[in-house]
DNA sequence: ATATCGTATTTATCTGATAATATTGATGTT
DNA sequence: AACATCAATATTATCAGATAAATACGATAT
């Protein structure tokens, strides 16, 4: 088992490995998942672990186990991208440039409309924070704070002050996301400190109440990221 | 514990009825949830059962369980709203035209896209499907197919078009969210047979590779039926 | 060939015991 | 009085083993 005993019990470590492993594709059709009994021999634990970490890949989409039928790997599709877990599997497992444009893609399409929204909704008190971040990516020119922290915490905190349950929720995945391709689009880039400039006029919109603008501007920022992926990819970069 | 025998298991009719209660707020500050052997008791059901249907429910954010600490409901802003099960809690609980509202939005920020990326992708398979589903759709205006199956079918097959697992996912949502959605929207507006135009305008765009104008007209859409549920909201229609 | 039925395999569920863990209150120290 | 240390204790974690339920598969009969 992977020797990620970091403060994870038994059957969270049971999950890890597993969901690792079926999510590396290391389980097929010809190469079906282990019954619970091999499972418990394979790993050396018991029963109830084996058994609770299977639970939770259910629950995640992964796999079902019934009587008689065994543990069946369940088709990718079912799988639950939004999950934070399983998000982490596939990019530990596949390289996947792939998988980060498609989730550019995807911010493509919903921070605009959360900028939108946040504009409309004028919550001053989460807006106020939306300005806290982007005074945080300032003070991250001087090397008075962290560049790529700053960055998050300012897009984190539009989604939340979209005051939609489904945007903000999807700023916990963008959040452990973005760290990779923050990093990954800074490298490419050369880390430019014009971003703040960028990122100020997002925030000016949102201000002044203008829905229309804060998601143009918003779309700008987001296509720019997605076109450094694209063109990394057409180069070939994996 | 509800009577939804239907197939389910005993730890899933577990994971149901007590997802379903926390979801409801039964369980907060002043009321936390029962040890486990308390919940044994309560549910008349093992440990073993008990356990299983605990780890489910913290594989989807609901709670979390540690030794002396027991079991503890998790903030709201934790819950994965992007679960089925979760979603259908919520519907279930709340009344929640609320909860329509913001999944309107997100599909006013995703739609548009996936219908860009369709277009730009022109997988010729998938666009055809989307083809088959404005016939049922047209089917259905003669009553020779159901207009809520043809109508989800055509929404689905734009994000599975779009060839982003991200959208495909959400399709899966959206599919039981939209069951809901739906209804409500035709119900306000009386089932227009129009419907079927403006669809046709958005397979019509993807389908010339016209990516820019796909989107368009997919907001055209997406707009209207978000238009409709906040006027709901704003004549207090609950 | 098809349908029926029995058997065997696998998960589901229950029970009970021990270990690990973290809360809480007691105790002592500064 | 405030704070660190430690022991007691309640709760989940993990293990072990047994029985029940479910279903895939093959045998049998029509």
């Amino acid at each position: 088992m992977n020797p990620q005993n970091r403060g994870m019990n038994l059957t969270q470590q049971v999950a890890d490995t597993l969901g690792s492993a079926i999510i590396t594709g290391k389980y097929g059709e010809h190469n079906p998942v282990p019954s619970e009994a091999v499972l418990c021999e394979q790993l050396k634990v018991s029963r109830s672990a084996a058994r609770e970490a299977v639970k939770s890949l259910a629950a995640k989409g992964l796999l079902t186990s019934r009587a008689r039928q065994g543990i069946r790997v369940l088709p990718e599709s079912e799988w639950n991208l939004f999950d934070a877990d399983v998000l982490r599997w596939m990019r530990e497992s596949n390289p996947s440039l792939e998988l980060l444009r498609e989730f550019a893609e995807l911010r493509v399409a919903v921070e605009p409309q959360a900028a939108m929204l946040a504009a409309q909704r004028q919550n001053s008190e989460k807006i106020s924070q939306i300005g806290s971040a982007l005074n945080r990516m300032k003070q991250a020119e001087s090397g008075l704070d962290d560049p790529l922290e700053a960055d998050i915490a300012f897009h984190l905190s539009i989604l939340d002050a979209s005051e939609n349950r489904f945007f903000s929720q999807l700023g916990r995945i963008i959040d452990t996301t973005l760290r990779v391709s923050i990093r990954f689009t800074n490298m490419r880039t050369g880390v430019r400190a014009g971003n703040h400039h960028e990122h100020k006029q997002i925030y000016d919109a949102i201000v002044a109440n203008k829905p229309e603008e804060a998601a143009k501007n918003a779309s700008l920022l987001m296509d720019n990221a997605l076109a450094i992926i694209v063109a990394a990819l057409k180069e070939g970069v994996k």
